[in-house]
DNA sequence: TCTAAGATGACCT
DNA sequence: GGTCATCTTAGAC
């Protein structure tokens, strides 16, 4: 799918469903680069993690549950849990309704609103440290339970993910990937179960990402 | 009804 | 690098 049909505004191209319409493994790594906008705040993904039906680390191993039902839902949506009582954590969801297939936003790079992401979070915070994790992330972006399960494809939505000016998503991640050389892929962090899957993405240069990152 | 675990982050040493 | 805050959820009894 070319950009004929889907929406363009000043900040790229709201995505197509189809486009999350494959596993968590597929997407996660070309949501690198992608902006996501909340209001009058966005951030540039810096940092993936992939979660699978068949991957015990994943909320969706044991099937639908009240909390997790938007992990089930749609492509394209928000699935938002909350983290140790403390914080939120983002998920974009992939694959078909009932999959449960999803993408843990990690990190982004502040694009636009960083003054009032700051003030969210720490006015004396570095731009580095604002959204290093998925729970500053969300903290940064003012995200909660009230986006679990709202569309990213929304072209009027506030909450949306979109592909930056220019950058066509029809033709893979080869399309945008030039500034990504430095992509490398890791283990995941901060879980207990199938810890050896390789699938957390990051781009490896960028001062935002996770402050840990474990070899392999 | 109770208990333990958890996809984290901040703070302290 | 280690510890702890904090609370929701699932599972055991």
């Amino acid at each position: 799918m070319r950009s004929s049909g889907r929406g363009s505004d000043r900040s790229g191209d709201v995505l197509p469903r189809s486009f999350f319409d494959r596993s968590a493994v597929e997407v996660a790594p070309e949501l690198l680069g992608l902006w996501l906008y909340h209001g009058p705040t966005a951030v540039r993904i810096v940092e993936v993690e992939a979660y699978e039906p068949d991957d015990p680390a994943s909320h969706s191993f044991i099937g639908p549950r009240p909390r997790t039902k938007s992990m089930f839902g749609p492509p394209g949506h928000l699935y938002v849990y909350r983290s140790y009582g403390i914080h939120w954590c983002a998920n974009v969801v992939c694959s078909r309704p009932g999959v449960g297939s999803a993408v843990l936003l990690r990190a982004g790079e502040p694009i636009t609103g960083e003054a009032l992401m700051a003030e969210r979070r720490s006015p004396m915070m570095a731009t580095r440290m604002l959204c290093s994790g998925p729970g500053k992330l969300c903290a940064a972006l003012a995200i909660g339970a009230t986006h679990d399960g709202v569309d990213l494809c929304g072209r009027g939505s506030a909450l949306r993910l979109v592909a930056p000016a220019g950058v066509d998503t029809a033709r893979g991640p080869a399309g945008w990937a030039p500034g990504h050389r430095d992509v490398v892929v890791t283990r995941r962090i901060g879980i207990s179960k199938a810890v050896d899957r390789p699938w957390r993405w990051l781009v490896a240069s960028s001062p935002h990402v996770s402050p840990r990152t474990p070899r392999g």
